[in-house]
RNA sequence: CGGGGCGUGGCGCAGUUUGGUAGCGCGUUUGACUGGGGGUCAAAAGGUCGCAGGUUCAAAUCCUGUCGCCCCGACCA
């Protein structure tokens, strides 16, 4: 007789503590910090090896799988399309892009025994890019959008926090390719695709998360999102109008319109001070007894489009700190802090350098924040070891200068050039101040454009017969840093609280006497049709005091808890306690039990 | 890349100043008692004190070098 297979499929897991490795700690080693990084170790999710490197123990491997899955379904709804991609990256990949200069020391390199170069794959623009140069044959093929999720390296000077900053990480990236960047099947369509799944993602995982406008940063391209995990511990800060729901990374928050003018009493003294090695604002401030916030703060820029190079002089409050991709925008431009070497013979004092360069530099201009404007300011003398106070700027810069009305004038420009801080006015409400707040920077997403294209000659004739080089988006999640930063976002003093859909396992059944063959036969009843309904349930089996296990399942994070012992069964109930509540739960009777457990699951734990 | 700190059983730490045969708590093993929020008692296993060299009769301890790890800053998808 022949036996048919069929294909069956387990709903929900049910493991055995006793048969897994869960090793929890009562004490985390000296040398975690930070909230994740200390718990995951002391849950047993995680163990270090080295420097910014771990191995995932069974339950934090579960939980990363289940956010991996999240990802992966969020990703092929939104019509990419998973493939894998090679750690090993033959160095020549990046030097194509110059980036195996531009990322330096981040990028891990090894010869191999044929002497070759190679590089641990940081990221993969390079490989996809090349790898659909020899593929992709028509125009019809796009759009396309291939995702990859896998480890990936870079050598962190100072990796730091657990999972948060590792120099081995799981990461999700997805790469999209487009003959336009407008229009159906262009750019824009995909990122926004993008974007949306990204909220799905996030959302489905349980997080609490800020989207926020972001720089695009050395990876070049033009628009870009970052998705934040919002955490008081996170290392990022953000920018948020509480009215418009505006809401920036801070090196790219914009700030509302401040008024501004030359105007001031110019009948104060212009007095030059001997200020001996006091190049930096505090020291200065501290020796002429005044405030850094009356001070300039003046910052030498060059142009770096590849012109003939100008130089730029970024002027802002002594308080206040330069944003150079404002300077960019303002001046329209690349910019790059001037070579110091190259200031220096052009006439520049560095460290003492006033607004007055402008009237004694040629190719010299002047962009000034508002706020450094009006008043009456202490600044460099544009001589080594002297500072001056009592600059006026309309009468003691010899050159037109700039109003609301007009903000250009000759060599000299006001706008808005520094980094956003808590108080500024919004710049998409009037009314409203922007508030700062802490996040951890789990996805980014960018619109690539071509750079990447160009760099490979990665083109193709489009309908009309012209050779179109490509346009490229680039969508980052990631994976291993998104388990730690819900750890940020989601814990307490006994340990992990796992949103639902991560966690991993939904139900812990606690069997306080393991030895009790009714405790251990109601408990795998139980875990049996838990697992049915689609539960993942874990059974601490252990022959451990019940002390012990209660703190396990707190510190482990298990967003429930059923307690099999003898009060509770004496009336045919088990003991139902929620994660994030206190005290030691409710009596449900067995057969009530799965529907609650499922009903408190679908509600968020 | 600048500054600071730390390497002593699985984890947390003492001992280092002033050299003299390595200790405590937790955990682990065995037994007994116990049995609903890290229990008690008794017994036991487990460390060439990061590594290398030097000084010394003698080095966890002093000297030199080296490796590793952490924190702050800078930098950073």
């Amino acid at each position: 007789m022949t036996q048919k297979t069929i294909s069956t499929r387990r709903l929900g897991t049910v493991h055995r503590w006793s048969n897994t490795l869960i090793p929890t700690l009562r004490d985390a080693p000296a040398e975690a910090v930070n909230p994740s990084h200390r718990l995951m170790i002391r849950a047993g999710c995680i163990r270090q090896v080295g420097a910014g490197i771990y191995d995932y123990l069974p339950l934090g491997y579960r939980v990363l799988n289940k956010v991996a899955q999240i990802v992966r379904e969020e990703m092929d709804a939104a019509g990419a399309t998973e493939l894998l991609l090679p750690a090993l990256v033959p160095i020549e990949l990046y030097a194509g892009t110059k980036r195996d200069k531009e990322y330096g020391e981040l990028l891990f390199k090894l010869t191999d025994r044929h002497g070759r170069e190679v590089a641990l794959g940081p990221t993969h623009e390079e490989t996809v890019t090349e790898l659909v140069k020899g593929s992709i044959t028509s125009y019809k093929q796009l759009p396309l959008n291939v995702y990859q999720i896998q480890t990936k390296f870079r050598d962190e000077f100072r990796p730091r926090a657990g999972l948060l900053r590792g120099r081995e990480f799981v990461m999700k990236d997805a790469y999209s390719f487009h003959l336009s960047v407008e229009g159906a099947g262009g750019l824009n369509e995909t990122y926004d695709a993008m974007y949306s799944a990204y909220v799905n993602v996030f959302t489905r995982c349980g997080l609490d998360f800020t989207v926020v406008e972001a720089e695009a940063g050395p990876i070049g391209g033009s628009a870009s999102h970052e998705f934040m995990v919002n955490a008081e511990t996170g290392e990022d800060t953000i920018m948020v109008c509480p009215k418009s729901g505006y809401s920036a990374n801070v090196e790219k928050c914009e700030i509302g319109p401040r008024s501004w003018s030359f105007e001031a009493d110019s009948s104060v003294e212009y007095i030059k001070h001997h200020t001996p090695n006091m190049p930096g604002i505090e020291a200065v401030a501290e020796h002429l007894n005044l405030e850094p916030s009356r001070m300039l703060k003046s910052i030498v820029f060059q142009t770096a489009d590849g012109g003939p190079r100008r130089w730029i002089v970024a002027v802002v409050r002594g308080d206040h700190d330069v944003n150079e991709g404002k300077v960019r925008d303002a001046i329209g431009s690349p910019v790059a802090i001037a070579d110091e070497a190259e200031a220096k013979a052009a006439g520049f004092v560095i460290g003492y350098v006033s607004p007055r360069v402008v009237c004694t530099i040629a190719d010299t201009h002047l962009v000034i924040d508002p706020d450094a404007t009006t008043g009456v300011w202490a600044t460099g003398a544009d001589e080594r070891d002297h500072h001056v106070t009592g600059f006026v700027w309309n009468r003691d810069l010899d050159m037109p200068l700039p109003s609301e009305e007009a903000p250009v004038a000759e060599r000299i420009m006001v706008a808005d050039i520094r980094n956003a801080m808590e108080g500024d006015p919004s710049p998409r409400d009037a009314s409203s101040r922007l508030v700062a707040r802490r996040g951890i920077e789990v996805g980014h997403i960018f619109k690539l454009g071509t750079k990447y294209a160009e760099a490979f000659d990665l083109s193709i004739l489009d309908p009309n017969q012209k050779k179109q080089i490509l346009t490229m988006g680039c969508y980052g999640i990631g994976v291993s840093r998104t388990v730690a930063a819900s750890v940020e976002m989601s814990h307490d003093d006994a340990g992990i609280i796992w949103p639902v859909p991560i966690s991993p396992y939904h139900v812990v059944v606690t069997v306080m006497d393991p030895k009790n063959t009714e405790h251990t036969t109601v408990a795998d009843a139980l875990a049996l049709s838990l697992s049915e309904a689609g539960i993942d349930v874990l059974i601490d089996d252990r022959k451990e005091r019940p002390g012990v296990k209660f703190k396990d399942a707190d510190l482990i994070g298990i967003p429930i808890r059923l307690t099999i012992g003898n009060k509770a069964l004496a009336e045919e109930s088990v003991e139902f306690k929620r994660r994030r509540d206190a005290g030691k739960g409710d009596l449900v009777p067995i057969a009530d039990a799965p529907e609650r457990c499922l009903s408190v699951l679908n509600n968020g734990g």
